[in-house]
DNA sequence: CTGTTAGCGCGTTCAC
DNA sequence: GTGAACGCGCTAACAG
């Protein structure tokens, strides 16, 4: 059997296959392909060389060119669950810069496990990735050691450390609760309650704290119930706390909330309650999930640039890179109040 | 400067350095630590071996070991665009399984970009990705020339092709169909129109094809403006097909739709229509994206099982792995109708 | 059971 | 400008 042809449908061609139909050698065509600058080729050989590649369908190894040149264009990115409706946009963001700058995406999703996390975050290590971008982040929790000693850059993406000053893509919390509490305050609202998510993100707590110091700074005069938080996201988490805050004689005319979730959870307590909203409560969710303006009432909520946010996480890693290190800043975006019909004047 | 010292700030420890540490050889170390079934080790010293390498910190390095094997325990999974609803569980069924097998997944997203996905697909065969699971396919375009003569496994991943015989995960759509028919049947339904998503992918095509074929079984006598394709997925796009519809003298009484943005629009069309659902025309969604049981009315829909598609999708992969391409099957999962207040018995 | 040796595909340092 | 040699970190052979 003569099988002096090129076989497209056998191995896959090398460089030295390809070095080979050019008529040049290995070196010459890896020069080529990669235009070297350091080592300038002939313009007339390189198209050779670009020639007889693409007719043999030669695709560079990145093992092999990763194992030489010990850089990987890889980055690692770890999420806590896409089933969280603020995960797609981020991970779409970040990827779409990344094959920009010729990274290629790892992708993991924890499941908010942290042998989950310590599993893929281990494969991400030994693909020996460039960089890390994280989502997973929770405030109290440092970076894992094994990590911070493998010396791979890392961005936290939507999230903060308390202790540890780690580059981060955030945005800022304080303006989009201030934004929230004005529009309420605006419309007459004094009794405003927040029913914030956990406390384990960096989000979580800053839009406590943000409600807390803005509510004081507004002369707004809140019994300490007012400013709560839920054991978790969901729209039962919201219902049940504002089912007892409405229990109240004081009950509040208006409620912030972590998110949209339980925001919705709020238009059953309020239902269930013998209430209306918007007429004699008020609700402002958080993130405009999708649909959020087909609800009914459709919910005011704070839009976050969440799409926005991945590109900028992306693009902080990138920079790192190709900087050596010197430039670890943050980015810090801000989100903005989406006024819909959830929202309305206070009752007197 | 004496640098006796493991360093543990300093280069990753290679093997070498295990295997000097625990004062074995390279190879013993190497097979201790992969525990080697064909070359079984000494108990005693593999224990030494991965107690040097836990001190050392050692991570094996992928990149070496994939050069070395030819097996590049990687997966490319390929999207469309994440921001469909439908996008997440999959990707989180199939990255779930994938990392249960040891494999790494590498992810990107299209942005329905055919450059982009040219370019992706490159990227991944320059990684010499053990497969690939592609949710982008479009009926009419058989897989890319490059793809097919690299001869990585591929499985289509929600979608299929009309000429290639390709493993592939998907639902069957004819069930979802029959289920949503029969229920409006039984509700004393007659005139059923159908606003598909657009036809070229697998799914489309086949909830049209569907449809048809039950509405003439179950003896329905339909115009053919009743069964009808959308240009695009959006509200407006249902909206404006329904409007149409509800403007001839034999209107329907009920709307079937390609999915649950179109069926959110339909609300908008009866709405303007001066008509009201589910009273006097019911709707259908598909897909059971988030928040559809919050909209009003609620949205009664056929409930895809996304995230075990995406398990099933990378299941068939691991398996056509194992078995060296052997088994080429494929897996059809079933939709199940989730009754909500959209429908209602036909008006008399 | 363990040590020895060779080389995966590529980029790079030297010589020419 | 181009050719030759070397080695990245690891595992598959083959001895011993």
């Amino acid at each position: 059997m003569s099988t002096e042809m090129a076989d497209p449908a056998g191995a896959k061609p090398t460089l030295r296959d390809v070095a080979l139909a050019a008529g040049v050698h290995l070196a010459t065509a890896s020069r080529a392909l990669s235009d070297s600058k350091t080592r300038p080729v002939n313009p007339r050989t390189a198209a050779l060389v670009r020639q007889a590649a693409a007719k043999l369908g030669y695709v560079p190894d990145q093992v092999a060119r990763s194992l030489r040149t010990h850089r990987t264009p890889a980055i690692g990115v770890l999420i806590p669950d896409m089933t969280n409706p603020v995960m797609p946009p981020l991970v779409r963001g970040a990827e779409q810069v990344l094959a920009q700058h010729g990274y290629t995406t790892l992708f993991a999703d924890t499941d908010n496990d942290q042998a989950a996390e310590t599993q893929r975050l281990a494969m991400f290590l030994s693909w020996r990735v460039a960089g890390l971008i994280l989502a997973t982040a929770r405030r109290d929790q440092p970076l894992a050691p094994e990590l911070v000693n493998s010396g791979v850059p890392v961005v936290l993406m939507s999230r903060k450390l308390d202790a540890t000053p780690v580059p981060s893509a955030t945005i800022d919390e304080s303006v989009g609760i201030a934004q929230a509490l004005d529009h309420l305050i605006g419309l007459g609202h004094r009794r405003i309650a927040y029913l914030g998510v956990p406390l384990w993100t960096s989000a979580g707590h800053e839009r406590l704290v943000a409600f807390r110091e803005i509510t004081r700074d507004r002369g707004l005069d809140l019994p300490p119930e007012f400013a709560q938080v839920c054991d978790g996201y969901s729209e039962r988490d919201g219902e049940a706390a504002l089912a007892a805050l409405l229990a109240r004689p004081d009950r509040p005319t208006a409620v912030l909330t972590g998110n949209d979730m339980m925001a919705l959870g709020c238009y059953d307590a309020i239902r269930a309650a013998g209430l209306r909203c918007p007429a004699d409560v008020s609700v402002v969710g958080y993130n405009d999930m999708p649909l959020t303006h087909r609800v009914d009432p459709p919910l005011t909520t704070v839009r976050v640039p969440y799409f926005d946010l991945g590109r900028q996480a992306a693009s902080l890693l990138v920079e790192a890179l190709d900087d050596r290190g010197s430039t670890e800043r943050s980015v810090r975006l801000t989100p903005r109040l989406l006024v819909r019909d959830s929202t309305a004047p206070a009752p007197t």
